[in-house]
DNA sequence: TTGAAAGCGCTAACAG
DNA sequence: CTGTTAGCGCTTTCAA
């Protein structure tokens, strides 16, 4: 099958590509029953214009590129389906691209969009992006970027996220409520990288409440989830062992419930436990989990539409935008 | 910042473009000494060469499409990570579309590949999808085209996907060998498009059991919660309750355990569940729940792969691939 | 209202 | 070994 392109819907017209290409674009240059013939036979040889040609010669890919740390973590993933949503319903694609939270995957990526490939970028950082270059170069080609979810402060463009200070502030408050006073928060370490707000908000918390950070207070985990486990077994182990745990990173409530389950801690009556988490598993755990929980649809969706508000108005500023919006507490049985 | 392409690349240099090309693609015949100079200045003026132009002129995107029903549940998500590490590796973009279970949408998508916008297909269809024309007609316009997870029985071409009637089986098979009678099958009434191995598998377990398949054996259900709810609740209630329950759709499960938990149905005791999962926390369930796992991370790595082979071969045949990656029973307190 | 022609940036034949 | 040229398929002036 040769494919169809506009030289031949001219030929078998007797018009020139040129009036094709304008009937094609509905151009009030073109008589209306021009237009009804093009579109007729273009409809009937199913006429697909080629993407890489028009492309070229408009200077625009009719594309976006998504670039995130991981996508196993289900908060991306429910944010990719927000951003294709939206995209879908412009007409745009959706090019997916995945740091592995290594930085230099994503300066490497970035790089590449200078290719034309793309009209535009939204970006959630790896925990290891700090130098910033590789974003306003970005920018200062010309390329409209969002940031989303993990921002970086310096960079002077549209911000979507939640508001991860306060969630941690209002899921400390919970558990102060509930008669905690020796708190712990499990996060993993590499998010030291950019602020941990979540954190932050925990120790306002903590400090407004007069109680203090103890040596217990920061647990470190990591990707080996054996490690992990020993490192909260011994910490539930322990005499002064908290009585109330912020799970900061979805995957840790396991061995949390594990070793409680293990050292026959009850949850809520020796230990609570509020955890950021997209799952909807919580309300089966036992005890059912209380949580705190990201839209991460939400903010897909207005990361994408910011983006193309740019891509379709000139004078649109995405500096001007920041938009925070507000993760949901869910109280359940475990505090 | 003015763009640099390779004509001011040709120009800073006293060469040709033509030059230029050929000593950036490495040919051979280029002089090491220009190759040199090419180079050093390419990557001094971080030259990145326009993806529309080369594309045209090649007639390759260097791009694949991955077409999905959803991205939210994690096997897609997992298989996605999949997909893109392959890619990666070889230098190709992905770009992601969700037919949200859609025919029609699915049609469009794949039409939309004619504009030579990528150079191969990797698509799981919905379940709606039926018809097969519009598949065919992107694999007789050249297209290479491997399916993974849902398969189409009637497309001729690569194929990638677990071992769905053994999985049901192998699932049934341990329900009764733990002393289950009255087994009931859960899944989502829509999924009944496709040819429900899993459901076979099970069948035939019981079948071959002398177990017979009671009038509540197929539980219909939706993505109306409350309605799977009321609907499990009510056959979780009756007299000739199931002793048994195969759970086909991960998020079944939701509902199961919470009825049982109303009902005061004790899990393993009154009732042995097993469920299709890939969710990390199934061990955290309370009890612990019996799992069937997809291979997802592989499957979406072994269809990207064959992909690019015959991306790569023009000899390759897609045709004779398939590719079943089994399962994997993880047994667990629920049986 | 339509047509002709140039050119987006790159590559590949061919010539030198 | 390097340069010239044509052209991928489409859009867009400009001219008719």
């Amino acid at each position: 099958m040769p494919a169809v392109d506009i030289r031949s819907l001219a030929k078998h017209l007797n018009l020139s590509p040129g009036t094709v290409s304008k009937a094609l674009k509905d151009s009030y240059e073109i008589s209306a029953e021009t237009k009804k013939r093009v579109l007729s036979l273009a409809k009937k040889l199913n006429y697909v214009p080629n993407a890489y040609a028009s492309g070229l010669r408009k200077k625009r890919s009719k594309t976006i590129a998504v670039v995130l740390p991981e996508v196993a973590d289900s908060f991306f993933s429910i944010a990719i389906n927000g951003i294709e949503s939206v995209a879908q319903q412009k007409g745009y694609h959706v090019l997916i691209y995945l740091t592995h939270e290594n930085f230099l995957k994503e300066k490497t990526i970035l790089n590449d969009f200078k290719s034309g490939r793309v009209d535009g970028v939204l970006i959630s950082v790896t925990r290891e992006t700090i130098a910033t270059k590789h974003i306003l170069e970005l920018q200062s080609s010309g390329m409209p970027v969002v940031l989303f979810d993990r921002i970086v402060d310096q960079i002077e463009t549209a911000k979507v996220r939640t508001n991860d200070f306060e969630s941690g502030y209002i899921a400390t408050q919970h558990l102060i409520k509930r008669g905690c006073k020796n708190i712990s928060y499990l996060s993993n370490s590499k998010s030291l990288g950019i602020t941990n707000e979540r954190m932050e908000g925990c120790r306002k918390a903590l400090e407004e409440n007069d109680l203090s950070i103890k040596k217990n207070f920061f647990i470190e985990c990591s990707n080996d989830e054996a490690n992990n486990y020993k490192r909260i077994k011994s910490l539930l182990s322990q005499k002064d062992c908290p009585d109330g745990i912020l799970v900061s990173i979805e995957k840790l409530t396991i061995p949390v419930y594990q070793v409680c389950n293990e050292l026959k801690l009850n949850i809520p009556g020796s230990l609570k436990v509020i955890g950021f988490s997209l799952s909807p598993s919580a309300s089966i755990l036992n005890p059912a989990i209380t949580t705190i929980t990201q839209p991460a649809y939400e903010i897909g969706e207005a990361a994408a539409t910011l983006l193309f508000k740019s891509l379709e108005k000139s004078n649109f500023d995405l500096k001007n935008e920041k938009i925070i919006l507000p993760s949901v507490l869910t109280i359940r049985s475990s505090t």
